[in-house]
This record gives C-alpha cells, sequence and structure tokens, in this order.
DNA sequence: GTCTATAGCCTGATAGAC
DNA sequence: GTCTATCAGGCTATAGAC
C-alpha cells in the first residue's frame, strides 16, 4: 500500500498565505522537475510496455543519475502511483467537460464516453494503467483512485437523467453503467491492441462506439409516452 | 522473429513409420517435462502476471536449476511462443466444437464465440498473451500465428452462412467480426480486470455477451422474407 | 540431461561526499 | 540536489564437468 500523497506538493497550496510570489524559484523548478520525470516515464511507458518502466531508464532519459529521481518520488511505485493520479484527475475533467457540454442524459453519457476514448488513446500508456491494471504490483493509494470514483458517479447520474427522461426504460442504473463499459473498454481494448498508431475516430474499432451506444435504448426500451416533446 | 518451429516436437509426428512403440521412453518423458514446463509458466503467468515470467521462476517450481530449461527452450521467448501455439490450437479446436454444435449462422457464431470466452477465462494468462499483446518484445512465430487465422476464418464462414439465411441483412462481413470481436474482448477485459476470480457465465459482465449478440440483427437489419420456415 | 560456475547484464535502493 | 560508490539481488544465457 502506497501512503505517500503526491498530489499536495504538485499544486499550488491554496492554504499558504505569506509569499508575495506564488511559487519561489526552487519550488518551481521543482515542480518542473516532477512534471519532466512523469512526461518521461509516460514515454516509456508507450515505447516498452507499462510494465517496463524504471528508475533507470527514467534517469537516463532525464540526464541525471538513478539516485537523483528519488528526491522526487521515494520509489517506482510512488511514481506508478502519480501517473495513475493525474491521469484519473485529468480524465475526470475531460469527461466532465464533454458531458457538460451535451444534452442530458444519453447525449451527455455517450458525449463523456467518447471524450474518455479520445484521452485514453491519446494517453493509452497511462490508461492501460488505470484501467487494465497490467502491473499486478501497483496498488493505488485511495487519494489516487477517488476520481475514478466521481467518474463513476458522473455516469451514473447522466443514466438516472435518461430515465427520468424516458429515453431508456426502468433500468438498474448499475448494469447499464457495466454495459458501456463494455462498449468502451471493448472498442479501445482493440484499438490498442491491433491499431497502435491511430486515434479516436479512426480504424476498424472506435468508430463503432456511437453505434453500440444507439443500441441501448434497445435493451431498455422507453415506455411509450403521451406528452414526449413534439416528436411522434 | 522467432524461427525455432517447436510445434514440430510436441505432437507425434505421422510421417514416421518405422518404430513399433508410438514413443520410445525418452521421447515421452521430454514431452511430458514440456508439458510441465509450460503448465508451470502459464501458473506462473496467471500468479505474478503474464510479464513476470522467467526462466529462473520456472526452474525454481520445476524443482531444477535454470540451465537445464534451456535444454528444451532456447529462450524466454521461445516459451512464449510455445504458449501462444498451443493455446491457439485448443482455442480453435474448442470454438470449431462449439459451432459444429450449433445451428448454422448467427447460433454457431454465438456459440463459438461463447466457448472462446469459456476458455479464455479458464486459461486467462495465456488468452492475454494471445489476444492482449502485453509483452512488447515478443513477436509470435508464423506457425503459431496460423491457428489465429483459421479461427477468424470460421468467425466469417458463421457470418455469412447468417447473412445468407436471412439472420443477417446485406452487411460487410469485416465489420461484423470487428463488431463481435469488440462485444467478447469487452467483456472478458472487464472480467478479467474486475473480476479475476470468476468463470465464464457469472458476474457482472460476461452474462451480457449473448445478449449483445442478439442486437447484432438491430444493426444489420434482416431484409422481410416471403418464405421463413413457419414462424410469423 | 543434470549439475556447478560464471559471465554479463539489469534492477531498486541507500550512504555519504560535495 | 547532484554526484560517486556500492549493496544486494534479479535476470538470461553459456561453458563445461559428470
Amino acid at each position: 500500500m502506497i501512503t505517500q500523497v503526491i498530489v499536495a506538493e504538485h499544486g499550488t497550496s491554496t492554504t499558504d498565505p505569506a509569499p508575495a510570489r506564488p511559487l519561489d524559484r526552487r519550488a518551481r523548478r521543482r515542480r518542473e522537475t516532477i512534471d519532466e520525470i512523469l512526461r518521461i516515464a509516460a514515454d516509456v511507458m508507450t515505447q516498452d510496455g507499462v510494465n517496463a518502466l524504471s528508475m533507470a531508464e527514467i534517469a537516463r532519459r532525464l540526464g541525471v543519475q538513478p539516485p537523483s529521481i528519488y528526491k522526487y518520488f521515494d520509489s517506482l511505485l510512488h511514481i506508478y502511483d502519480a501517473l495513475f493520479q493525474r491521469g484519473q484527475l485529468e480524465h475526470l475533467r475531460v469527461m466532465r467537460g464533454a458531458m457538460a457540454n451535451a444534452q442530458p442524459g444519453l447525449p451527455a453519457l455517450t458525449a463523456g464516453l467518447e471524450a474518455s476514448g479520445q484521452w485514453c488513446l491519446a494517453n493509452r500508456s497511462v490508461a492501460q494503467l488505470m484501467f487494465w491494471r497490467p502491473v499486478p504490483s501497483f496498488e493505488p493509494s485511495p487519494e489516487a483512485f477517488a476520481p475514478s470514483i466521481e467518474m463513476v458517479n458522473l455516469q451514473k447520474a447522466a443514466i438516472a437523467d435518461a430515465i427520468a427522461a424516458g429515453q431508456l426504460g426502468p433500468a438498474e442504473v448499475d448494469q447499464v453503467v457495466h454495459l458501456v463499459s463494455v462498449f468502451i473498454v471493448g472498442v479501445l481494448s482493440q484499438a490498442i491492441a491491433n491499431e497502435p498508431d491511430l486515434e479516436w475516430g479512426y480504424g476498424r474499432f472506435t468508430p463503432l462506439f456511437p453505434q453500440l451506444m444507439a443500441l441501448i435504448p434497445a435493451l431498455y426500451p422507453p415506455p411509450p409516452r403521451q406528452n414526449r416533446p413534439h416528436r411522434r
């Protein structure tokens, strides 16, 4: 179990009243180094596989000796944890933004998951770390995992909206969550394994996703309604 | 690239006329050792991850010293290749058997894929090696890969049957292959990542598979027919 | 076919000088 | 915060005795 809380070091502290400059030079420089370590780590995972990440390779690419990395991260597993947490936070932000710009209910759910797919393919090594769990010895810390719970709640809320609006018939929200997870993980798994250079929307698999989402009402048929807004 | 042909050593040669005994003791003993090495290798991958396979760990569990393993396999990658090939052959056999016992067309396709899912969960480490490609440095040899092509051809034939029988409307066979691959890989990915101890048919994901297969005619609607056999 | 011994590489992580 | 030096251990693979 990883207990070191890494995120506190990354952002600017909002409870810090004193300094005139938001970050002094040393702190800013440290943050930049942390950013670069994580950027390099994602590159290594993309090129050589998520499991191939090593302190030594990061140090080589950063142009320092391996012990220097330990000034920023206590261990290799802490680097995995930071990648996991940053990935979850960014993924949540992207999905939330896409959902906010779509109609509530099924359109929002679809838009959120398409944004998720786009992000996952643009960050596929981190996405694999987050959702496929290829490193058995790594267990994310509760802090790193938290955004993932929030992401599922976003999806559940959209599904509840869809049912309330009559876009879907009465359904167990959890079942629908599992169904759409199969869709998104299916297209992403196939895209990552078979079309490693294509982004979302291209190739033989990810274009299927909107069609799959359109099938959901066939599994949970909406009840016929008198006062559906001016269509049929 | 792996060029050593391993399968020739595994099976009994059919072009070998001379010996009265089908296999002499030495050859049989050798075959048993090879079988045990591969069985142990699959166990290691299941417990510690596909990438964690090592000659040293196999030797420890077999109760020999690492150099002894090299009398049976030229390298670790050759062990991956043998696992890949045996897995593909067995998977093909299982799928073919299930399809032969079902009605042609969509029922055969569904039965074959359900048998595939069952096999993949019962042999999940080898299935991951075969279909998720988690070891970037490993590329299967053409001999090992061949059964996979045959497996896809089985699926294509069943889809063509389904179209010919009017179970599906006119569709590109390749598109349907990609669609069902998304379904099966989706439920398997989620099952493997989230329900590591459940077999096919249990849990929150694999029971969705038949429902997903039943949706295919909604994507490729069959044309209305006069002479459909005594139903409707 | 088994073993011991070993070469030669890699790794994560720490101690301590500067 | 950087370095050198080092520990302790892992790994693949080979050489050669038995």
